[in-house]
DNA sequence: GTCTATACTTCGATAGAC
DNA sequence: GTCTATCGAAGTATAGAC
């Protein structure tokens, strides 16, 4: 592909995810978009067949990035414990160079799913499905208490998502001095430590050699 | 106010409620909220002067109302952990009565507040008050670690909330086996245990008298 | 209070020149 | 590959009869 090319196809996606993070798939305006990527409307059609391709596009790879290092991380030989650590950072690392996802996604369960086509749906029930292994793992070798993978997963993800989405909600309550801030760090140290607390089993083994 | 005007209102809030948490704001359509109430268009904007000032009287009364019931329990006199336990219970309760919540919450926070007036902002900033005040009782009291009070309810609502959305997408990727189900009940179990074991101090106290 | 009809605007997408 | 101009559909909101 000629490097012009490869560059508008760059700025496109990249103000696409501006955009439809800030208003969803149907607040988002084409216009704006190739406004945004300094391309025109038509330039935008030429490398993109449609809105909801351009959309379906940009989730398809996060969804895809964020399931190979999370099975990364599944498949490595550490503790449990430990994994589950390394998958909340891993949901960080990624929201940090994805920073649109959390908005997106949080519009995208709202909007039960209907934008996305076969194939991205597959590739997002990936998380999941990843995590629950390290889950399932932990509790299998007792380093866990008996909790439920994917009840476990929603309840780590929904508020590392959460609190990245609502940042500019809170932060207007702030200007209003309707509530206080917490910085992003310190979240995550507060869902890393409850995690912990809440996986461990009643009486605490001996970390196992392997 | 005469019956059938009374009626007709009813009619297109619980309708617009429908229809906001299908599409969001962007994404509903006031044709469709007519419809749906079996008003027509002009009776709608007879009755409310805009699609967005229906959207904002429909928030504004469930953050009111579940500010008031959140208070409620913070200023009764039961333990701190049963007062979580409480709070938890009441947004499941709330969610149930209001079922368009989740995804209007998911919804508005990506948008950050845009359609959103200063008195339902301030409503809306009322429930995390309230429980907050809950989680700063714990932990002077002892009862709980040296928890973030607005991580503490970050880390609940999120899960709650999302769990609610999330239903229809997940249903939908139930349907291709790409993903298990999970109850609503035993979810609300699994964050309410979690919760307990995430803000319990180290040694936890025996149970003081009050 | 309730209706039909429609004004006015904006949007996604395309035609066709260069 | 890139542009300007524009089409047709769909949207919010209103006018005005009853």
């Amino acid at each position: 592909m000629p490097r012009a090319a490869r560059v508008s196809q760059d700025q496109i996606l990249a103000a696409a995810a501006a955009e439809f993070a800030e208003r969803g798939f149907a607040g988002a305006r084409v216009d704006r978009i190739a406004r945004r990527a300094r391309v025109n409307k038509a330039m935008l059609y030429y490398h993109f067949t449609s809105k909801q391709q351009l959309y379906r596009t940009l989730l398809r790879r996060s969804f895809t990035l964020a399931s190979t290092r999370l099975r990364a991380i599944a498949d490595g030989n550490a503790a449990p414990a430990d994994k589950v650590r390394d998958a909340i950072a891993a949901f960080a690392s990624l929201i940090r160079e994805h920073a649109f996802l959390p908005s997106m996604m949080l519009r995208e369960v709202a909007d039960a799913g209907v934008h996305l086509d076969r194939e991205t749906l597959a590739a997002l029930a990936g998380v999941p499905r990843a995590f629950a292994a390290i889950v399932a793992e932990g509790v299998a070798s007792g380093a866990f208490r008996d909790v439920d993978p994917l009840s476990a997963y929603l309840t780590i993800i929904a508020p590392v998502i959460f609190f990245h989405a609502s940042a500019p909600i809170r932060q207007q309550l702030g200007a209003m001095h309707l509530m206080s801030g917490t910085a992003a760090a310190d979240f995550v140290d507060h869902v890393q430590e409850s995690v912990q607390r809440a996986f461990a089993p009643d009486r605490p083994l001996r970390r196992s050699t392997r």
